[in-house]
DNA sequence: TGAAACCGTACCATAAGAGTGCTATATATG
DNA sequence: CATATATAGCACTCTTATGGTACGGTTTCA
């Protein structure tokens, strides 16, 4: 339906607190959870799979928790969307194959009329999601020049 | 997944393609759909909804098919996202309430640290869909500068 | 009259998403 | 050492959305 899943919006929310603790502090994910109102064992899950890519640090046993791992401004919702939902692909036959290549796999649509431009429109996706970083999510807002919403 | 649907894949494929028929020029919805090898009854639900909106004209029986009632420039990528598959919703928090304006709807995260900006990314999104026309997906390639893939 | 084509709607099957549970392991604390 | 806390890993269920199909009806051309 063309939206980010739940699991990168929990992912999103993490990584927002952490990045605002104090350098070295840790946040369980009871607490996070506890804190936003999101069920538990979930947020668990997607810590654990920030964890295993490096973007979190987790700290076993009583009184561990996760901290930060990365630079939040080297983190980019294109990033977090390739951990938890899998490559951005704007139509089925757009298949990324690096992180900047895109290969056609139209297997149906043999004479597809629109193939080219979805993979230019996907690129232009990917660089949109790209230029979103964790670092701007966590600042309050920008500047009040252009905001309209 | 943040893709797509075929739902959306095959409409673009269909209008593009009656886009390319000779002015008034009709093209059935099995005509297009053993064209592109897609299947006949989906594409049949995909052009009624279609004509349901008024992006293209049906005409019954016999002989009939479907054409463009509106200027391939005048529908966007968001225009048919959200007609077939329902408003763009980068996250479940945030809804679109008119074509610009978004609401927040956050039930769950009253605590919320990232409603705000993703607010901000969504209208970019909303704003990159826009931009995407259907005249640009028609026409095969806008300038061979910066083709890459 | 019959075939072709759209119309409307309802239906089903599969896959993806959302969420839960259990066991094991590591660590701080008493 | 025992216990509580917390992550690790896995597997499982439930719900929803998507993809696809079917049927009866209406319109039009031949």
């Amino acid at each position: 339906m063309l939206a980010l899943t739940k699991k990168t919006g929990y992912a999103l929310v993490a990584m927002s607190h952490l990045s605002r603790l104090d350098r070295g502090s840790l946040a369980s994910a009871r607490e996070i959870a506890d804190l936003f109102d999101v069920p538990t064992s979930l947020l668990m899950n997607v810590l654990k799979q920030l964890a295993s890519v490096g973007y979190v640090e987790s700290v076993r046993g009583a009184r561990g928790g996760y901290r930060m791992a990365v630079d939040p401004e080297n983190v980019s919702l294109a990033d977090l969307v390739g951990v938890l939902e899998g490559p951005v692909r704007l139509a089925e036959c757009v298949t990324e194959v690096a992180g900047d290549d895109t290969e056609c796999t139209c297997q149906v649509m043999a004479n597809c009329p629109v193939a080219d431009p979805l993979h230019r429109a996907q690129r232009k996706l990917k660089d949109f999601l790209a230029s979103v970083t964790l670092g701007e999510i966590v600042k309050p807002a920008p500047a009040p020049t252009e905001n309209k919403g």
